[in-house]
RNA sequence: CGGGGAGUAGCGCAGUUGGAAGCGCACUUGAUUUGGGAUCAAGGGGUCAGGAGUUCAAGUCUCCUCUCCCCGACCA
């Protein structure tokens, strides 16, 4: 390719959107245009960077056994009305009406798909287990975007989906596509990936885990221990939480006029935070009223309670749910309360004692509460202890009691254990040995191939701009021929581009009449891992000048030398993203 | 959905009290330059987001709408 005829400008100033550095150095290099927010175009030189990621996760992907399949993006509500995820899911699923009012959506994900194929396609034990995948696009209509091409709405994502006769046979797979996942991230060369424990959400399904580059840029907050294995998502993570323990003092009603907030009571009554506790009501799909008790320095971690009620919803109670119980916002707590509340207790509540709580009472909290002692209720069926406080640094790590740590990532895969919910949603029947059915429980895995892109140029970047691992690169050399009045480099420069293509490597030539500082500014820029130098002075001396974009090391190589040179050159920087066997 | 900000040339921006739409970069042509974002000269490029209104006169004032960004809510 010759620079001059690329597709793409680059540009001197950051654009005004872009807060990330892999936004603005993708849309300063010429890689990235946005059409709408979180939709955007593809330039050739970032559809080069997909194609290589897509050809490594490909092959990785074919090595275990995988099927690539292509499913639709249009598809009819029915097929997701078949597993409730038409209601259950919000706003992200766009929908739209076709020509004869036949109502449909834009698939954010194709598990109703896949088991749509599977019905028709898997009759008998002896085809598992198996694995289709497919690379496509995705749409999901998401409320806010950010950081460029990290969060879109529409984007290239790999789906993979396994069926199998049994969880155990699941676990065995789910496990190789774990492994096939470390291969991939360590082939498109992303250095500082965390697998951890993950919340399946909307997918449903109890195990799942999510890739995550560890930057400060993530959106998402891990936790993690230094001294085990533990890493989670902050969603699910649990941890001991440290206690404030002493002795009983005598329950006490104070007055606290105006003081609803935990921040407020605890000022006025010259408390910290940690010696309250809060109140938070929550309701919630059946409008079944819950009262959350937790102490008042922590937040809850809404995922969790949501999983501990049972229910995919979970809202806060309007003020008249929260008065049927007789309880008084503001001013809650457990006791004085009517029955048929559901309560739930946080741990964080009995581990401490002598706490401020709510009196139930316009204007009034007591002091010197403790649970066991105070929570004043008359029965305690409808009281569950639990933990969902959300985890904080210096929390201990639920396996080994060390003191945890957090970090942030993007999560830029993530794999699921579904069970068989959707091959019961699709009537998925496979018949075993005896001739008798069964459902195939399944696997589902992601990668998001463009949110790949962005998280390696996160990752590996510097001032000047982007530093591609050449495994994923656009081009794996470019050229850059100084001075182009002087007949001899360009037709030097050339000859050699013409070497190096019929030895097989992507070269970018930089044919421009551009000087020295701006070509040598826009390689650097567009990040290509090796540089060649053609100039006047080194066609003089019959040699050529290489330059390695990761460290900037330059040296002379003998023009006969060349092309041996390059190949040898290529070759180590590979080396660099092979997986060990 | 709530809060905040923005929309003027391809990009980044200025535009005062309402009085002839500008600057830098990029682009085209010519000349001089050519190892780290050159210089000079001459050019091309505008639905001032859109609509309505006020006014002799609107980029500027009023109202409405749209779009984009940031924080939050939400989210695989």
């Amino acid at each position: 390719m010759y620079l001059q005829k690329l597709f793409g400008q680059r540009l001197k100033d950051d654009p005004k959107d872009a807060e990330i550095v892999s936004h603005k150095l993708l849309v300063r290099a010429g890689y990235l245009r946005q059409n709408a927010t979180g939709i955007y175009s593809y330039l050739p030189l970032l559809q080069r960077v997909l194609l290589k990621i897509s050809e490594i996760v490909r092959e990785e992907m074919d090595a275990i056994d995988g099927q690539e399949i292509l499913m639709p993006l249009a598809q009819p509500k029915e097929m997701w009305e078949k597993t409730g995820r038409y209601q259950t899911i919000a706003q992200e699923l766009l929908r739209f009406k076709d020509r004869w009012d036949k109502e449909m959506v834009l698939a954010m994900t194709h598990e109703e798909a896949v088991s749509y194929l599977a019905k028709s396609e898997l009759i008998s034990y002896r085809q598992l287990p198996c694995m289709v995948y497919q690379i496509q696009l995705k749409f999901r209509d998401e409320p806010r975007c950010r950081g460029g091409i990290i969060r879109v709405r529409e984007f290239t994502m790999k789906d993979g989906y396994s069926f199998h006769r049994d969880e155990k046979c699941l676990d065995n797979y789910y496990k190789k596509v774990y492994r096939a996942y470390e291969r991939i991230f360590h082939r498109v060369g992303l250095k500082k990936v965390l697998v951890v424990q993950a919340d399946p959400g909307m997918m449903g399904g109890r195990i799942s885990h999510e890739f995550m580059l560890d930057t400060p840029n993530g959106e998402d907050t891990i936790v993690y221990c230094p001294e085990c294995d533990y890493k989670a998502n902050k969603e699910v993570a649990t941890a001991q939480i440290d206690g404030h323990p002493e002795d009983l003092k005598e329950l006490c009603k104070v007055e606290t006029p105006d003081k609803k907030t935990i921040a407020d009571v605890a000022a006025y009554l010259k408390v910290p935070e940690y010696k309250t506790v809060k109140a938070v009501f929550y309701a919630d799909d059946k409008n079944n009223v819950y009262l959350v008790l937790i102490r008042g320095d922590r937040g809850v971690n809404e995922t969790r309670l949501r999983k501990l009620i049972g229910s995919g919803f979970l809202r806060f109670a309007e003020e008249d749910e929260i008065k049927r119980f007789g309880a008084v916002p503001g001013y809650a707590s457990s006791r004085g309360l009517k029955t048929g509340i559901k309560i739930f207790v946080d741990r964080t509540v009995l581990s401490s004692n002598n706490l401020v709580a709510g009196a139930n009472e316009q204007g009034y909290h007591y002091i010197n509460f403790n649970w066991q002692r105070d929570h004043g209720l008359e029965e305690l069926s409808d009281v569950r202890i639990e933990d969902f406080a959300e985890v904080e640094e210096n929390d201990r790590c639920p396996m080994c009691g060390e003191k945890l740590k957090v970090t942030r990532g993007i999560e830029i895969g993530n794999i699921f254990q579904l069970g068989d919910k959707y091959t019961r949603a699709y009537d998925v029947r496979v018949l075993d040995e005896a001739g008798k059915t069964f459902y195939p429980v399944m696997g589902c895995y992601g990668i998001g191939i463009g949110r790949l892109a962005g998280s390696v140029v996160e990752e590996s970047h510097d001032d000047n701009g982007i530093i591609w691992p050449i495994s994923i690169s656009p081009f794996e050399v470019e050229i850059i021929a100084l001075n182009q009045k002087n007949k001899d480099v360009l037709s030097e420069a050339t000859k050699i581009y013409n070497q190096l293509k019929e030895d097989g490597f992507d070269i970018l030539l930089d044919d421009r009449e551009e000087s020295a500082g701006v070509k040598f500014a826009d390689a650097d820029l567009i990040g290509i891992p090796i540089q060649i130098i053609v100039s006047e002075k080194l066609i003089a001396e019959k040699k050529f000048e290489i330059k390695l974009r990761s460290n900037n090391n330059r040296v002379l190589i003998d023009s006969k030398e060349i092309r041996t040179q390059v190949a040898t050159l290529v070759e180590r920087e590979y080396l660099k993203y092979k997986v060990e066997e």
